[in-house]
This record gives C-alpha cells, sequence and structure tokens, in this order.
RNA sequence: AGGGCUAUCGCCAAGCGGUAAGGCACAGCACUUUGACUGCUGUAUUCGCCGGUUCGAAUCCGGCUAGCCCUGCCA
C-alpha cells in the first residue's frame, strides 16, 4: 500500500473529523498542572502533544495552574513548571492563565446549577457521603439533602462562601443519578469548604470547587476546543459533559484521553524521590540520573531530543512502557550532527613515543565534526608523552583486539601511526607506560593516504598541556536486575549510578561553558553541567555512552 | 448491579474487509581517522483465545481470557 500521506493518530484523525463536520473552526488546546511538584518525562508528553496538536492545526495553547486544592500546592511550583514547559518548546505566548483567575465565574455557575435543580447543600459528613455512594457493585442511596428547597440551598451555599461554616460541615453536590454505573456520576461533590490560605488568591476564598467541576468550566472559559488529557479520566467525560451541557456554554469543549508515558526501570514517585535526597542517594529532584525535567536538563538532554522521544513513542491509547534505549537513541540523534567531538582520556595511561625527540612539540588540525562543516576546526599539541585510555592497551591481548599490544600498530587520531614496542611496570606489575614509536611520513591530515593499513584508532592528549577535570558518569538509578522497588517498596538503587574521575581533556575543554555539549570521542557524550559547571574547572556529566560492538572475551 | 478502557515482534506502533508499514533493541556483512556514525541484509505464514459471517477477517459479529483505571470533601 502506498503510503503517501502521514498516517494520523487517533487524537488526529478525531480532530480531524470535528473540524470536518463544523463541530469546531479552530483548535485551540491547553497544558494544565497542578502546582503540586516538579514535571517529568511523563508530563512532557503531554505537554508536547497539546502544544504540538495546537501548532499543527495553527491554533492557540495555554498554560494553565489547575490550582484549587490549596492544600498541595505552591507558588514555587509554579515558577519551575513554567521553566520546564518554556525550555521544551511549547508556547503559551500571552495566555498563562490559573484557575484560581476564574473563582468567581466558578460560583456564579455552581449558583446556576442550584437554580436548575441541578445541584444542592448537603449536610452529610465524609463518612455519611461514602455510604451513601454505594460501591463498585451496589448502586448508591439519595444523599437526603437531595430535595433540599432550592432557596435554602442557595442561601447556604452563599454561607459557605461567607465563612459561616466550619470545614467539612457542608458541601456543595451535583444532583445527577446516585444509582449510576459510574461512580463520578453518583452526585459528586463540586464545592468543599476549606479555610486556607491559596498560593494565588489568599483568603478570599473559603470554598474551592473540585477538579470535576473546575476543570471543564477552564475549558470551556478558555475556549479550549479539545482538552487531551490521561486514561484515568475516560470516567470522568460523562461528568465533563454534563458540566459543560449544565452551565449551557455555546461551543463545550472536548475531552480525548490518551495513554501515559511510562519508562521502564525509572523513579517518577514523589515519596520515593524524597526518600533518596534524604538518604543523600541524589542531590535533589534535578539530579541528573532522574527523569524530572530539570534532571534531564542537567544531565545534557536537548528539548529537542525529548521532543523526538515523545514523538517516536507515538500516541496511542493502550498502556505501555518504553524503554530507556529510545531516550538514549533520540539524544545520540540530536547530538550527533550538534556537538564537537573532542578528545578527552578518562583513565590516564602515560604513553612514552621512545622516537620522537624530547622538548619538541607541533601543532596539528583536528575537524571538530566530520559530519558537519559548520562546527569548524581546532588545533591541538602533540608531543612526546601523551595520555591513552587504559582500555586501549593490553599486554596480552585477546583475540580480535586491534588497539595497542606489544608489535601493533595503531593510528592516533589526528596524528600519527605508532607501533607499541612495550610497556613499563611497577613492582606489583602494573602497567605504568606503553612505549612506542612514530612514524614521521603517516602525519593525519586531509590528503593523507597510507601505503598500509591500521585495524585501531585511539585517541590522546598531550600530557603537557591536558586539563584535568572532573567527569561524572551516570548510569540508571535504579538496580535493573533486581527491579525497581524491594518488597518494603524502597527503590533498588545501582551501586554503579555514579562513577567520578579525574581526567584529563583538550585545553579548549576546559572553556566549556554550561549546557554545553561535546562527544567525547569514543567515551560518548558529555555535558558541562549546568549546575557546577565554572569556566577553567568545569564539571561535565555523561549524557549518554556510545554503543560499542566490541565485547572484552570473558576469560582473559 | 458493577462500569470504563486496552490487547498486532523483546519494547513502542501503523493498519479502519483485499492478503502484516515503520522505529528502538538485537544479529550479520560492508564502509570508516571514533570497534561510533553511515549503508545493506535478517528478524510476526500471523495480529490475546474460541467460534461465526464473507470469495476474502488483525479489521465485522458472538463468547471467553488477561491487563489497567474507578468506591478522595486529590488532580
Amino acid at each position: 500500500m502506498e503510503n503517501t500521506e502521514e498516517s494520523r493518530n487517533f487524537i488526529e484523525r478525531e480532530i480531524d473529523k470535528n473540524l470536518a463536520d463544523g463541530v469546531y473552526d479552530t483548535v485551540h488546546t491547553r497544558f494544565p498542572p497542578e502546582p503540586n511538584g516538579y514535571l517529568h518525562i511523563g508530563h512532557a508528553k503531554s505537554i508536547v502533544l497539546n502544544s504540538g496538536i495546537a501548532k499543527q492545526y495553527g491554533g492557540k495553547f495555554n498554560l494553565r495552574f489547575d490550582d484549587t486544592n490549596p492544600t498541595k500546592e505552591k507558588s514555587e511550583f509554579v515558577e519551575s513548571i513554567k521553566n520546564d514547559v518554556a525550555w521544551l518548546g511549547a508556547d503559551w505566548e500571552d495566555r498563562l492563565f490559573f484557575a484560581s483567575d476564574y473563582f468567581d465565574q466558578m460560583y456564579e455557575y455552581a449558583v446556576k446549577l442550584i437554580k436548575k435543580g441541578k445541584a444542592y447543600v448537603s449536610d452529610l459528613n465524609a463518612e455519611q457521603i461514602r455510604e451513601y455512594r454505594g460501591s463498585l457493585t451496589e448502586p448508591g442511596k439519595d444523599d437526603p439533602n437531595r430535595n433540599r428547597p432550592i432557596e435554602e440551598s442557595l442561601q447556604m451555599f452563599e454561607d459557605m462562601k461567607a465563612g459561616k461554616y466550619e470545614d467539612g460541615s457542608l458541601v456543595l453536590r451535583a444532583k445527577i443519578d446516585m444509582a449510576s454505573p459510574n461512580i463520578n456520576m453518583r452526585d459528586p461533590i463540586i464545592y468543599r469548604i476549606a479555610h486556607l490560605t491559596h498560593q494565588n488568591t489568599g483568603d478570599k476564598w473559603c470554598i474551592y470547587p473540585m477538579y470535576d467541576f473546575a476543570h471543564p468550566l477552564e475549558d470551556a472559559i478558555e475556549g479550549i476546543t479539545h482538552s487531551l488529557c490521561t486514561l484515568e479520566f475516560e470516567d470522568h467525560r460523562p461528568l465533563y459533559n454534563w458540566v459543560v451541557e449544565e452551565c449551557e456554554f455555546a461551543h463545550p469543549p472536548r475531552q480525548i484521553e490518551f495513554a501515559k508515558l511510562y519508562l521502564n526501570n525509572v523513579v517518577t514517585g514523589k515519596r520515593y524521590i524524597k526518600k533518596l535526597v534524604e538518604d543523600g542517594i541524589v542531590d535533589g529532584w534535578d539530579d541528573p540520573r532522574l527523569v524530572s525535567i530539570a534532571g534531564l536538563r542537567r544531565r545534557g538532554y536537548t528539548p529537542d531530543s525529548i521532543r523526538k522521544f515523545v514523538e517516536l513513542c507515538g500516541i496511542s491509547k493502550s498502556q505501555s512502557t518504553a524503554e530507556m534505549d529510545m531516550l538514549e537513541y533520540c539524544i545520540r540523534e540530536d547530538l550527533k550532527p550538534k556537538a564537537k567531538r573532542q578528545m578527552a582520556v578518562l583513565n590516564p595511561l602515560k604513553l612514552i613515543i621512545d622516537n620522537y625527540p624530547k622538548g619538541q612539540s607541533e601543532l596539528l588540525d583536528a575537524v571538530n565534526n566530520p559530519e558537519n562543516e559548520e562546527l569548524g576546526s581546532r588545533q591541538i599539541s602533540f608531543s612526546r608523552e601523551l595520555w591513552i585510555e587504559q582500555d586501549d592497551f593490553m599486554e596480552e591481548p585477546p583475540k580480535k583486539y586491534f588497539r595497542l599490544f606489544p608489535g601493533n600498530e595503531v593510528r592516533l587520531m589526528n596524528a600519527y601511526f605508532v607501533k607499541c614496542v612495550g610497556c613499563d611496570k611497577d613492582e606489583e606489575g602494573n602497567v605504568i607506560a606503553v612505549h612506542c614509536t612514530y612514524d614521521p611520513a603517516t602525519k593525519q591530515g586531509p590528503d593523507f593516504k597510507a601505503d598500509r593499513k591500521v585495524k585501531g584508532t585511539i585517541h590522546w592528549v598531550n600530557a603537557a598541556d591536558a586539563v584535568k577535570v572532573t567527569a561524572r558518569l551516570y548510569e540508571n538509578i535504579v538496580d535493573e536486575e533486581k527491579g525497581v522497588y524491594d518488597e518494603e517498596g524502597n527503590v533498588n538503587v545501582n551501586p554503579n549510578s555514579l562513577t567520578v574521575c579525574e581526567c584529563y581533556v583538550e585545553p579548549a575543554l576546559a572553556e566549556a561553558k554550561p549546557f554545553e555539549s561535546f562527544q567525547f570521542v569514543r567515551n560518548g557524550f558529555f555535558c558541562a553541567d549546568c549546575k557546577d559547571s565554572k569556566p577553567g574547572a568545569p564539571v561535565f556529566n555523561r549524557i549518554v555512552s556510545l554503543k560499542s560492538s566490541f565485547k572484552m572475551p570473558a576469560n582473559k
């Protein structure tokens, strides 16, 4: 079958249909976080989806804080969420809203419902409400307050607002159907009393609307057309529709649900992260080993890579768990043409070129990224003593090992061919230096043509001017062998999740700016840590390793 | 008297009655100044299971099974 048209997901198909049927003539979406914590990779899906759909259809996208429950919300989260959403590239332009901006209107809609006989004030306590609600298999019973006269409910609701009642003494309920098989429709509570200071409205209100009443109103008031949310709200859709219908909106919004994005071997729960912080295992919610947006950013993930990941995962209604491999693939793809490829040695071993004159040095040209000319080139210094990677020398190599070993010739990247002639050892037999000879006729450059082949190419830095910096190598915080949680519900922490090493880098890398990403040739992609990096003494976080098809044989 | 949703390769995911796209992962070969990258090749006779309708079913119908969500004055 010819696939000339890009296949559309179920949400796009739904929107296409609505547009074609004239239900809406524009598309307006929103991302509605509750400011009760930081954002993680799961939220990125909603942000990318909602803002992406709006952009795709030439519509609008709002950022709205769903702040209807002051017990859980803090203004500090508002700033961090705004920061993360903007960083991901979702543009709400001038449409930053708060549910609390609409408290007056919501109150009026509640009054409207009471006047229509569609809502009533109940004096049942929390326990009674629960009893009357019935269970999953049994219908509920009518609230004794259900037929309270309209005038009386109106007065009581006004008194609730005026602060004449204590927390929990009264609630406003929608009058729907206590026998509905959908528990959300069994006269849901739509307003509760809570004498709390709100992060946005202060002490103006002592009654607050519930999500099921507030959310459809927020959407409708803002002119949202498609309210995209996650699967657990499917059961709430009938109530959402009931609210916008009873409140008589001319162009009611429509809720469409999609599956959340879960990742394998990942911790997102707040209480677990809190414990990891308290135990000193991670250094906060922005620790680079976590999949919080801030953690990923600090690790060196780019907004583009996260967007690409979300798009790669796709949108569907089946609950699914993506693998980390996909996320890592996305950052490799994104950085491949963007990152300068420079040399750094993580585990240094001295390489001495016996036939290179002592005291001599020279400058060599090195292309920054052969796949992207715009990244230019640089000069690197070369002399008799270099640092190479410990892994790049073996006195007794296994089969198919083609780096340095006695008698073998390799290419020093951007420099010369060198042939290994031996090594020095300390009293305990540890290799402390490798000796080789270089062939002056093999100087690398654009015009270089070799008369012989070498199988291996290794990276190096000049011992004379290499700069020592800190590199942090991160692995998943979760011990994947053991699974995410143990029997007691604690996170199984991977003991190797963080390795710190002092490594040698080219002098230019010491000037790395925060957020700047590099490919350390053969060692993977690194990012100057936005929190710790200082020019001259940067700290590099490894974003992701390169893949390797070379497997060291098990027995040496 | 329970209700809602989902089920296509190890992981995502197209497919919408005409004979199983694609990506990640994996494997092999080639190429290579990164054992990277790139290129090529391979990877579901079968779509949770059982029946039915049809010339023809992953797609329609019936019945099962499994997983997720719902009994906050949270969102």
